[in-house]
DNA sequence: GTGAAAGCGCTAACAC
DNA sequence: GTGTTAGCGCTTTCAC
């Protein structure tokens, strides 16, 4: 059995009696100036019919798609899964889905050539991107994008000036890692040890800038880096920096290094926060709870993910972004950690 | 500055001096027959006009999108942030992205209309769900979807018989459950309170037939329904529950819930394991780590997803899925907790 | 080995 | 108020 083709404009229009272009404006909603029987006749036979539109023959006549590509320049395969990026991709796939538009996900490898995905990326009317890697080879990615000629929208990306029909949202990182800098000098601790993802991510950049200013007098700062996707490694790193030395906080750069530090020490017989305190961020609720509670800095991730949504449909309601950038507040969040 | 339209076939043709016909071979790579000479003159005026195919009127043309259609059906904004299905989606978008296919990942109210979204999904090759909900409605689903005439997959369905052009993926809940509950069988326990969401789903009842199975002599086996997400609501219930009586285990349908129980378990001034056991279900690393370490259930969520996309594309390739059902072995993890 | 031409299904300007 | 028609950019058959 060969499933009956498709009913067309055409096949609606014959049997409605009128002409394609009548049906074509009842699709649409243009009723202006069209007699109520007429409209009432189609309407009919499209829900007779079963008819929908062909949605790729409607882009091909308007150039319009309404899609949204995410594109995620990272080298790992699990970057979807991260707590952070998971929440952002919810509340921007949520919000795209309530006005009519699809969210096309598409993973790009730092190390893969462009050229396949800026051909994927062709059928999207925007595209958001989230990228960690070095800055430079972060503008050569927004460069290329632009080159499409679409409006780009990036996360959590510090760039100045920032380019034509380009928006960044992203979140107050830095006064996030301010108020847990504060805190820690408050306490009157001044040997801290941060620990951050291998790959350079603007945002953490932002967490360390916000510490410094926070501490001040900046006693010992000491950086470790981590490779986060591999626990395995991450433990090991911890373990050979605390057996070097054990400071007096930890800074992670988000709840998930918080509690690796935190099983860290208690492998060396400290407790958190009677010997070391650990500070996170991010705190979502993917993220498991911790013992003790995290202090730590609650992130919007889901609300950044739902406000680059109206911001990308009304850019393309309206032809331009009304803001080239938006920035979401942090909330802290007093535990027991720190 | 008006930006340049972009090349099509025809700007080439002119420029390498060929027909359309010929670009258009050259482009997909079909050079059968075709002059070395001509071949690289197309290739030079591509490259140096930065042609890129127009993807709507191919597809117009050929019906073919390369794109596959994620639709979950949920009444959480937040779906996608659940810890199996983020790694599900990241599993299927990576091993999409890999073999040139795109994600279009979309969200189904349970209670919104269909036909926006049935229009919606119009343009991609094939469809894969996301079901929570009572099982007639997610039949109705199936049935309606199917009316599309694409091919269907559905992960973690118990559905028998699977319908014709349909596949379900899915991990052996049940054989986890089962594990589980001879665990505790084991252990000579026989009060067990089953800690599940309320929203009623496929997975859910087949870990639960999985410890029926294991317990053998189900002594006494209760039931709590919480309302999932949301955390409060969720602790509410179990302080209430344990008030009135506390089991001699938890079985919790995933991590997240088994933290939550040791939580509320705490609070009562039980522990565990000394005074209650608790296990999970799941196991990710995006789930953080609880304290005392979970037995639980290894999920293999992000092969699920992989393993789903591979399925896709040869359904796509070859007329056919190969397989009607792909079931997964999960993994017995033992932990501390019970 | 290459080209001409039909047509995928739709929208919108224009004619009646 | 409704219909005619010209493409949008591409693939593919068939003719040369």
């Amino acid at each position: 059995m060969t499933r009956a083709r498709a009913p067309t404009l055409h096949t609606v229009a014959r049997a409605a009696g009128v002409s394609t272009a009548i049906v074509s404006r009842v699709v649409n909603g243009h009723y202006h100036g069209m007699s109520a029987a007429t409209r009432a006749r189609v309407e009919a036979a499209v829900d007779r019919l079963g008819y929908f539109p062909n949605r790729a023959a409607r882009s091909l006549r308007t150039s319009r798609h309404h899609r949204i590509a995410l594109i995620a320049v990272d080298s790992s395969p699990e970057f979807l899964a991260d707590p952070f990026t998971t929440y952002v991709v919810a509340g921007l796939s949520n919000a795209l889905s309530e006005q009519d538009y699809g969210l096309l996900v598409q993973r790009l490898n730092r190390r893969a050539p462009l050229d396949m995905l800026l051909m994927r990326a062709q059928d999207a009317d925007a595209i958001t991107l989230f990228m960690s890697g070095p800055q430079d080879e972060r503008l050569v990615l927004i460069t290329r994008f632009r080159e499409l000629g679409l409006p780009l929208l990036v996360f959590q990306e510090t760039l100045a000036p920032i380019p034509d029909d380009v928006c960044v949202v992203r979140q107050d990182d830095r006064a996030g890692g301010r108020w847990l800098g504060e805190r820690i000098r408050g306490l009157g601790l001044s040997d801290v040890l941060a620990v951050v993802p291998e790959l350079a991510w603007p945002a953490i950049e932002a967490r360390l800038a916000g510490l410094r200013d926070g501490l001040d007098e900046p006693g010992s700062l000491t950086i470790l880096k981590v490779a986060e996707t591999d626990m395995q490694a991450v433990s090991t790193a911890l373990d050979r920096q605390l057996a070097a030395h054990v400071p007096e906080a930890i800074f992670a750069s988000n709840d998930q290094l918080a509690a690796q530090s935190i099983g860290a020490l208690a492998r060396i017989g400290r407790e958190v926060p009677a010997d070391v305190r650990v500070s996170g961020f991010n705190c979502l609720p993917i993220t498991g709870t911790v013992h003790p509670p995290l202090t730590t800095i609650r992130s919007p991730a889901f609300a950044l993910g739902t406000r680059a949504a109206d911001l990308l449909v009304r850019r393309l309601a309206e032809g331009r972004f009304e803001t080239k950038e938006l920035v979401l507040p942090v909330e802290p969040q007093a535990g027991q950690s720190l």
